[in-house]
RNA sequence: GCGAAAGUGGCGGAAUUGGUAGACGCGCGAGACUUAGGAUCUCGUGGGCUCGCCCGUGGGGGUUCGAGUCCCCCCUUUCGCACCA
């Protein structure tokens, strides 16, 4: 029977899935998912089913967070590991129009490939309780998360200044914009005015940043959200308006409708931000600022060309130009808008406003480098302390006075270019001589006592939008009528299916290729049953996967989106593992939904992650993977060559988990040996009975130690390499092995390697598996325990300095006393050559390490 | 420009309350064995030489008995963010 001593991973792997699979191993039933003792929800990004099949990208993020859920599994939770499909978006759509294959058929049939490659992959799904983004029993709570949402006054439409992507023709995201640019196609970003779906993320700012303080997640991912929050401190400063005398506005006439057919032919009016409403009343202009201190520097106002009041300070004489700029900014793609490395360009209105420090006239100009989407719209330019506007004035030729002076500077040294530095204030009348972060304070105190100000604090976020002129995503939810307005669709009639279309093409228009279906979008109001039409955009995929965590327990279920017992059970996530790009798109967005969730009393919590860590990236022979280099691991291909446990163990090999590492085909042939080895010794050569020998059992306890911690912080590779060590102990020098030091190896390995580790299990006469179907009440407890007086050596190597220089290494025992130490090291022919005769200094004793002689 | 992380043998990477630099693996060299297996086993493998030392963790300073680890300056790489007022 040779044949059965062979270590035929392939073999032996397809015989053990298909035991889980029989024995529904990895599957929770309904009871456990109830009553569960000790839950553990061990979640992974899940993934989108692309055409091309999982990478091992996927299988490296999958694998590290499988083994985490094998070791929580053997260490007696009921562990929870679910898997689905993120399958709707531009991304699906674009690759279905470009191989002419709809994706109604195209995404199920990936889908099934994914499952297939998920499988062979031997992680430990519950293939009972996946959901699929697009299967409209998922996308039916999509919408209905809407219509929460939407009751809740956290969804309104406005009309805004949106990214158009000219490429996908559609909207996108702030998110989805990179560097100018559209995140999928690369096409330069454009700016449209497209009335839209928005979710009013901004309102959770505060929370949003503040929470980050204490959620357990991986370092550089909280940095990424707490830079993408951007929250500045400042105050807002209301500068008085002067009208200009030539303008047409007689006194008492209502400038609003003239602003309001001042904006319309050029852009449209409204702030993108919903808290952005402030852009000033009737006499005053608003701007925000981080350097209330400056007030008196500011000799200028720039409003961005989008700014409401533009309109109204524009003079006679200035507003033709002023419009020929407007245009031409309105019509400017957002690359080319926010370039920094191009010149500063601008148009001054005629106007003016007063500044309330100095109280004199400044005059109001308009820039493209003011954005209407950030703070007020409008800025006070302070050309002595801010670069962007010393550029600005030194170009225009407007006036630069510096207020904050430096050691050794005063009110008359020149300014080459804006001072950032520390100083003291000056130009700025009774402020003169104060530090500028005291000054800060007293300017914002003084603004605030006479009504012109008030501290306040900004954040860069915007709010979400999330329409999509899309064909591949769930309608959203809201039918119009010309009685009753928007009306949500009643929950009752949900989902809002979409329907099979031919045509599902993208067109320039803006307008949605649902809306090209009359028979879909014709419906009867469901308030007044007259004539009205259903919203034709769908929704960000984003939102599919804000919210998915919390379906899996409630998967099965069709009545609710997610059951109370369950969430209770298994939310928040224990854990979570995922790629870094994610940092600011879904991991902010699902933080959101779910504080939103718990407003409504849905949830009784508020952060969604309770442990939250991030992957490293895998490259190829030093070089990142694409397709166009040719060097993309094809996953299939290697586990089918090696097996699912060398690739699993190599993967995990490679480099430490959360940083990643280098993909080399050479490199599988260590974890594959280390694997054979382990095969070996167990199946192909006689074992002995004998307990652990001395020296192999302190190096046991030590490597359980080792191995523990290690799965712990996810340092995977230190992991390996330790039971590595200890094998190669075990098998020294081809002495005879037993059965007692290896056992425990085997349950080490068994994350790592799960069908080899219960092979051999079952060869070494185990009755019962090692991952057995969970229960309510917890699995068996396999980890083993180790004792730390064991996990540390007897004997020590002991090192002898002589002035911080190596001389000499001896076998100690354990707790040998300075005094002991010493007449060993003096003892040691070396050290007395160094010493040579000197006279010892110092003497620096480190137990079970060190000796330094310090000799002059 | 701002922020974050990182620079260690031929290669992937170990080691940081400051205490033996290079664990483990790949590759390479020498040998053994053969049930020919992506074998296995043994020994070696940072550089240099006068064989006892010297040099060595991107570069340069510093603190210390002692620095890959701490401090200062600089260089390089990667990844975020980027006219955010």
């Amino acid at each position: 029977m040779s044949e059965d001593r062979t270590y035929r991973a392939s073999e032996l792997e397809k015989k053990w899935q298909a035991r889980w699979a029989e024995e529904r191993t990895n599957s929770l039933d309904e009871e456990t998912l109830l009553e569960a003792d000790k839950p553990f929800h061990n979640l992974m990004m899940f993934p989108y089913p692309s055409a091309e099949g999982l990478h091992v990208g996927n299988i490296y993020a999958f694998t590290g967070a499988d083994v985490y859920g094998r070791y929580m599994r053997l260490r007696g939770h009921t562990v929870f590991e679910p898997i689905g499909f993120d399958a709707f978006g531009i991304h699906s759509e674009n690759f279905a129009l470009k191989i002419g294959t709809h994706p109604m058929e195209l995404i199920p049939r990936n889908i099934e490939n994914f499952t297939r490659q998920l499988k062979r992959t031997g992680a430990m799904y519950d293939w009972d309780h996946t959901v699929d983004t697009t299967h409209p029993s998922y996308y039916k709570w999509t919408q209905w998360l809407f219509l929460q949402l939407y009751k809740a006054g956290l969804a309104e439409k406005k009309e805004a200044p949106v990214n158009w992507c000219p490429g996908c023709q559609t909207v996108l995201a702030n998110e989805q914009v990179v560097a100018g640019e559209c995140e999928r196609c690369g096409t330069p970003v454009e700016q449209r005015f497209l009335s839209q779906w928005f979710f009013r993320i901004t309102d959770y700012a505060r929370r949003l940043l503040e929470n980050l303080s204490w959620i357990d997640w991986s370092d550089t991912t909280r940095k990424a959200q707490e830079n993408w929050i951007g929250r500045s401190e400042g105050a807002l400063i209301r500068f008085p308006l002067r009208e200009p005398e030539a303008a047409s506005y007689a006194e008492g006439a209502g400038p609003a409708q003239d602003v309001g057919t001042q904006q319309s032919d050029v852009a449209g009016d409204q702030p993108t931000s919903a808290r952005a409403t402030r852009n000033g009343d009737a006499n005053h202009i608003e701007v925000f600022t981080t350097r209330p201190d400056t007030l008196f520097g500011a000799t200028f106002m720039v409003l961005a060309p989008e700014h409401p009041l533009v309109g109204r300070l524009t003079s006679d004489e200035q507003r033709q130009a002023v419009e020929v700029y407007r245009r031409r900014a309105a019509a400017m793609d957002l690359v080319a808008r926010k370039k920094t490395d191009k010149e500063k360009t601008g148009v001054f209105t005629g106007g003016h406003c007063i500044n309330p420090g100095t109280g004199k006239e400044i005059p109001v100009w308009i820039a493209d480098y003011v954005l209407m989407e950030y703070g007020t719209g409008a800025i006070m330019a302070v050309p002595g302390h801010d670069d962007r506007d010393f550029e600005f004035a030194t170009k225009f030729a407007l006036p630069i006075v510096r207020v904050v002076a430096g050691v050794d500077e005063d009110g008359l040294t020149p300014l080459e270019q804006a001072y950032l530095g520390d100083g003291e204030l000056l130009n700025s009348d009774q402020f003169n001589g104060m530090h500028w972060q005291e000054a800060k304070k007293a300017i914002t105190r003084w603004l605030t006592d006479r009504n012109l100000g008030e501290e306040q604090v900004n954040y860069r976020l915007h709010d979400w939008c999330i329409s999509r002129q899309r064909y591949w995503g769930p309608p959203i939810p809201i039918i119009y009528c010309a009685g009753c307005g928007a009306v949500p669709v009643p929950e009752d009639d949900l989902p809002v299916v979409l329907p099979h279309v031919d045509d599902y093409r993208p067109d320039a228009s803006g307008v949605s290729p649902l809306a090209r279906v009359e028979e879909w979008y014709r419906v009867d109001c469901p308030a007044c049953s007259g004539p009205a039409r259903r919203e034709t955009d769908v929704s960000d995929t984003f939102l599919d996967s804000s919210w998915y965590f919390l379906r899996y327990p409630s998967a099965s279920l069709d009545d609710q989106a997610f059951e109370e017992q369950r969430t209770q059970r298994w939310l928040p996530v224990h854990m979570y593992i995922g790629g870094e790009e994610h940092s600011v798109l879904h991991l902010l967005y699902a933080r959101f939904i779910t504080m939103a969730l718990r407003d409504l009393g849905l949830i009784s919590f508020e952060e969604p992650f309770q442990r939250f860590r991030k992957h490293g990236l895998i490259i190829k022979e030093g070089a990142k993977m694409s397709k166009s280099r040719g060097n993309v691991v094809v996953p299939d291909d290697y586990i089918e060559d090696w097996g699912a446990d060398t690739f699993r163990t190599y993967l995990m090999f490679l480099g430490p988990y959360q940083e990643g590492g280098d993909f080399r085909d050479q490199g599988l042939t260590g974890p594959h040996g280390f694997l054979s080895r382990l095969w070996d010794t167990v199946v192909r050569s006689p074992m002995g009975d004998e307990p652990v020998s001395g020296t192999l059992e302190q190096k046991l306890h030590a490597t359980i130690k080792k191995v523990t911690e290690d799965i712990d912080g996810l340092s995977y590779n230190t992991a390996i390499a330790a039971m590595m060590e200890y094998l190669n102990a075990v098998r020294e020098g081809g002495r005879q092995t037993n059965r007692s030091e290896v056992e425990t190896l085997i349950i080490l390995v068994s994350p790592f390697a799960p069908h080899l580790a219960e092979e051999l299990w079952q060869r070494l006469g185990h009755e019962q598996p090692l991952f057995t179907r969970q229960t309510a009440a917890g699995n068996p407890v396999h980890w083993p325990e180790y004792d730390p007086d064991r996990a540390t050596a007897d004997t020590v190597e002991f090192v002898v300095q002589v002035n911080g220089k190596l001389r000499a290494r001896m076998a100690m025992p354990r707790g040998t006393s300075e005094d002991q130490a010493r007449e060993a090291a003096l003892a040691d022919e070396n050290v007395r050559r160094q010493l040579d005769g000197k006279q010892i200094q110092k003497v620096i004793f480190v137990p079970d390490r060190l000796l330094n002689l310090v000799v002059a």
